[in-house]
DNA sequence: TGTTAAACGAGACGGTACGTCCTGTCTTCTA
DNA sequence: TAGAAGACAGGACGTACCGTCTCGTTTAACA
């Protein structure tokens, strides 16, 4: 049995521009937007030619969706014995990345992508976000056995909820309180005739 | 008593031209959408000088924005005598603009523009959000005064919550059930606490 | 019997304005020369309107051979009684304008003008080299009467030849010796055959 | 030894374009003038991006002046066994290009650019002037040879004078007659006191 | 140990759109 | 009715990037 995988000929493709590209990437994209940043730009900040980023990714946007994939983080949710205690984690992990630049940057960008494109809103919604629909759903399930909410409650619903909510005090920052106590204020909203 | 209105110096700006231009605008904004679609083709689509276009709107956000204004309807709302009539028609009403093609196409652009653009986010809030919030509001205040929602009820926070969700059901469709339905539902959770 | 001259209709033409044209053609002419000089530029520093200038010249170059015109001296020619002290101080005169930095910017600039548009060309022929080619004519129809050259002498071709020999040197500058002394040697060398 | 000429990186400027844009200037230059030429009609005729021009050439000036250059042809100058002989061939040379639409241009351009600037006018009078110089030296040498003018005279000057006279003739247009005959008239003049 | 073939950096290519500037015309109000 | 002010359609300017291409130069696996 011989190893199916074979090389290809020729100089291999090399990781260190690879991970140049994706490094240049997200710091032009904090510093300057999706919008405004060029792709030679890029190139000139990776110390690399423009053909080298063409070789890889046809697109800004395929490029971009690479870089914000590259960052991804494990998503992991301490059991503080509290709904409350384990709520305001999730809420303080969420402020983190829509406060920086780089999280405003990235948000907006996955919205305006996944606005005018169902096929990245779909491939997002199930890289991104089924993860955290389950981690909340944990959260509540959680809430559920210790009999701090109802059983009847959706946790999907309320996820969904909670994520427009986000997603619009990111667009249009309809208030003037922190991030943190909005979205809290709106979560007691929606678990105010559910608590038991 | 004489006027205190004095036009000023110089050649009135063209009324039929600012009208070319927004009317230009929106159809290249449907043809094509916000990012492909350049100013030197809406003006030449306008019959219009690019100076003109330029002497009006200092950024193609700006002109969006306005030809996006100009589109604006009046907000009726019936007072069908009970909350959840009046709801109906607010999320019906909702409904039959996003679900349109046009609506759809609209909706998408202006999230996408709101999102990398806070410029147009506030502009679009203030003029196209605001009369919204506030006809919401009216529905909820005749609701606490028929006595079928609880007094201590923030409209604003409401209305920012059902904004989200609808935004949100728009961008990553979380359901299969029919948007009216799903609305309808999230409204219920949000008031669910609230009914007396 | 009455006046034939009738002034017309209307509010006549400001000579404020008319001379605050010129000025204002004539300074931006020195300043920065007839190519990029533009109109705007002269009817905002002569604090007039666009219309002012075009009401009254239909072209650049028209505008500009009427300040040059403008500034036209009265040549007067003194008879010392001999040819080549006549000439010296016709001489004299060509390098005092010809030398200064005013009189090398406005030559430079005739040339320039005239070489791309004959309409100024011949203007200014007509305006400028004519009275000084009757000037010149008249030197030499008295060194024929006192015998000093040929009678078959055409003073005309002699002062074309010195003409150009003028612009030639100013552009080019040939020589390493004075203005004065090249073009006496030109003249010297136009003469020769036809002193007596 | 090795060679110590070294290819720049990155792709090398094409000589195809580089012709293709000379070519277009000089057409247009013929066909509408320097004025009214623009680079974006020279990008167009050449079938070449505006970018390839600007990055050969930071002006309209510069790429003219190198337009011209690139047609500047061998000077050869029969032996005819006469000095009007010779003469002749060498004004029927200049006649062609001060006669032909494109020559006017040219030479319009050559004293507007050279009158306004030194750095140009040194340049031309070097890489043009001078072998016209010479080869008018050589004509007047072999006529002293020959003794049909005095060895006394400075072919320098009345080379000088002949730029001069055709210059300002090309500029002013002072006769009627033909510009050869004119010319031939003007040389008449100044050799007369010097022919044996 | 060469050969080979793709990836590399560099940068030119034909284009598109930008936002600015100026042209010559027009339209309005004021004197 | 002239003047000033300034908007108008048009069009060239020079710049910035686009995505593609063509160089000469690595770099590794294959032969």
């Amino acid at each position: 049995m011989s190893k199916p995988i074979k090389s290809p000929p020729g100089r291999p493709r090399s990781e260190k521009s690879h991970q140049a590209i994706l490094q240049a990437t997200l710091e032009l994209l904090a510093e300057m937007g999706y919008q405004s940043m060029s792709i030679e730009a890029i190139a000139a900040r990776a110390k690399v030619g423009k053909t080298t980023i063409y070789r890889r990714y046809s697109s800004k946007e395929e490029l971009v969706a690479d870089a914000i994939e590259s960052l991804r983080e494990e998503i992991l949710i301490l059991d503080t014995g509290s709904l409350w205690g384990d709520i305001d984690i999730l809420i303080e992990n969420a402020a983190k990345m829509v406060l920086s630049p780089l999280g405003r940057q990235t948000v907006a960008l996955i919205i305006s992508t996944a606005s005018s494109s169902p096929t990245f809103a779909q491939v997002y919604s199930k890289k991104y976000l089924q993860p955290r629909r389950q981690a909340f759903g944990a959260v509540l399930e959680r809430a559920k056995a210790r009999n701090e909410i109802h059983t009847d409650i959706e946790p999907d619903l309320v996820f969904d909820l909670m994520s427009g909510a986000m997603l619009y005090a990111m667009v249009f920052q309809p208030t003037d309180e922190t991030f943190e106590a909005y979205i809290r204020r709106a979560l007691e909203l929606c678990l105010k005739g559910n608590t038991v």
